[in-house]
DNA sequence: TGTATAATGATAATCAATATCAATAGTGAA
DNA sequence: TTCACTATTGATATTGATTATCATTATACA
C-alpha cells in the first residue's frame, strides 16, 4: 500500500480536538457539528458523520446509547474498559455519570442461570438527581 | 364529554390481539405491521404507529429500547413492574430474557453515592448465548 | 337511528443518517 | 520540492423510520 489509509485532515483533527476539550461530556452529532463549525465554518455535516464513524472504529471515541434520544459520543478513556453507568434525571434530563461498575456478581448469576457468556453491558438508571430533589425544607 | 375518547376499533383490537398472541416476544413496528396485515390486509402503517403510541400510553404494551436497533414493543405484564433484563447474543442476535432484577443493592449504592433517587432502569447485557457457545468438544 | 368526532388509510413532510460525486488536499515516492 | 495517487471533503440527493395532514369512515352515546 503506497499511501496512508488514514489521513490527518484538519477537519478530522479539529473534531478530535472538540472531543478532547469536552472531556467527560457527551455530545450528539449536531452538538459536535455546532462546536466544530464555530471553529471552522466551512466544515460540512457529512464530514462530521463520517469522522464520528472513523473515530469510533479507531476506538478514539465511544458511542453512548440512551433510550429515547439520539446517540451521544464521548472521548474514550484509553486506560482500560472503564465501564461506567449513566443516571438520567427525569426532571432536568441531566446525565450524571457513575464511575464504578458493580455488576460483576449480577453477571455471574445470569451467566450461570442462562448459560450465556456476558462480555459487555449497557445500563441506564432513571430517577431524580440531587438538584431536582426537594430540599429538606423546614415543615410547612 | 359526550363521546368516548378511546374507541375500540377493529384495527386497535387486532393489534392488541397480535401482541397477546406473541406473549413474551418483542416486535418492531414493521414486524407488527406484517402480522396485522396478514390478518387484515387493509390496515395501514400509520394506524400501526398510532396504535402503538396509544397502547403505550395505556400501559398495555412496553417499549424495549436496545442499542443499535429499532425499538421493540411487547405486551405488558399487568402484575407489577416486573423489571427484567435483555441478553443479546453477539453471534446470532437473539434476545434472551432474564426474569429477575438483581439490581437493588447496586441501586442502593448509587443512590447513596450520588444522592440520586433511582426510579427505574434499563439494562442490556451482551455476550454469547448458549446456542452459539462452542460445545465442549473432545480435544483436537 | 342520528350525529359528533375519534380513528383510519393514503400520502406528504420531517428528520437523522448514508450515498453519490466532482473537487480538493494529505501522503509517500521521485 | 514537486508529482501523482487517492482518501477526504462539502454539497446535495437518497434512504428509512416516524409523524403530520386531510378527506373519509365508523364508533359510541344521546
Amino acid at each position: 500500500m503506497t499511501s496512508s489509509n488514514n489521513r490527518n485532515t484538519k477537519q478530522r483533527m479539529l473534531l478530535l480536538e472538540c472531543f478532547n476539550e469536552s472531556k467527560g461530556k457527551h455530545m450528539t452529532v449536531d452538538e459536535l457539528y455546532a462546536i466544530a463549525k464555530s471553529k471552522y465554518a466551512e466544515i460540512g455535516i457529512a464530514t462530521v458523520y463520517r469522522n464520528v464513524k472513523y473515530l469510533l472504529e479507531q476506538n478514539l471515541i465511544k458511542k453512548v446509547d440512551l433510550p429515547n434520544s439520539l446517540p451521544y459520543y464521548e472521548i474514550s478513556v484509553s486506560n482500560e474498559e472503564h465501564s461506567h453507568h449513566h443516571l438520567i434525571c427525569r426532571e432536568c434530563h441531566k446525565i450524571v455519570d457513575f464511575e464504578d461498575d458493580l455488576l460483576e456478581s449480577v453477571e455471574n448469576i445470569i451467566e450461570k442461570a442462562k448459560n450465556f457468556k456476558i462480555t459487555d453491558h449497557r445500563v441506564v438508571f432513571y430517577g431524580i438527581c440531587s438538584n431536582c430533589k426537594p430540599k429538606k425544607e423546614s415543615k410547612k
